[in-house]
DNA sequence: ACATTGTATTGATGATCGTCGATACATCGA
DNA sequence: TCGATGTATCGACGATCATCAATACAATGT
């Protein structure tokens, strides 16, 4: 289950633009919350280190130091957050980041949209 | 305690820039969380809103429908996570935005930091 | 000094989370 | 079809979280 139904790039206006509506602050703290544990930050820079920014479970297990239930389960939340997409090739699952999200939420927190400059 | 001893705008590479190192995911994390909750959202956002950037908690306490010791917690994350800072005046706490906290994380979730382009 | 007002802290409770082992599902090769 | 391999789901457990009422702390005015 998708985390939007809409475009996620036009989710939200800019957290320092002005007070947020609660359907929109409800939206960008799931994908913040999936940003809110380390081994996900890990997992999220791992995979977008890899060439063409995908990384299949077995590349991710051992690095992390995790078991491979935890390491799906954290997945799961960046699939479910818009984060990452899963695709299935053969037997192995490849996530890859998914960049218009990643710009989404880095144009929220922008600094730049505050009222005083 | 703040979270960060080092200047927070000089804390990580991009998450898109390659592999992370542990520590620097768990600072990032950390941040993150404190942008985990809908309500922590909001409320960021109606700091921001205000002019000046800043706040005090009963400015925040009414909109947000929330006990004021739950807004008090709430913004103790916030501050924590150096995304906001407060002052005392008077009988009134005052939070502000942390606007290089803001601009920090804008730039770690830039996905124009990715090695495909 | 004392009452008032704004805010922070404490203690408690129900909910959610991160982690694992066990197990189920899916895909491939023989 | 059957075993092997990669991944997802289930069930459980301890830890953390969001929330509140009660209370403590801090600053002001009388």
């Amino acid at each position: 289950m998708p985390l939007l139904t809409t475009d996620q790039a036009d989710c939200c206006a800019p957290v320092t633009a002005g007070v947020m509506e609660a359907e929109d602050a409800k939206q960008l703290a799931r994908m913040f919350k999936a940003l809110g544990d380390p081994t996900r930050v890990r997992l999220l820079s791992m995979i977008a280190a890899q060439s063409g920014a995908e990384a299949c479970v077995c590349d991710l297990t051992e690095p992390v130091g995790l078991s491979q239930p935890t390491v799906s389960h954290h997945m799961k939340q960046l699939v479910d957050a818009g984060l990452v997409t899963r695709e299935q090739r053969g037997k192995w699952s490849y996530y890859a980041i998914v960049p218009e999200t990643l710009a989404m939420l880095s144009a929220v927190l922008d600094p730049r949209s505050l009222p005083a400059g």
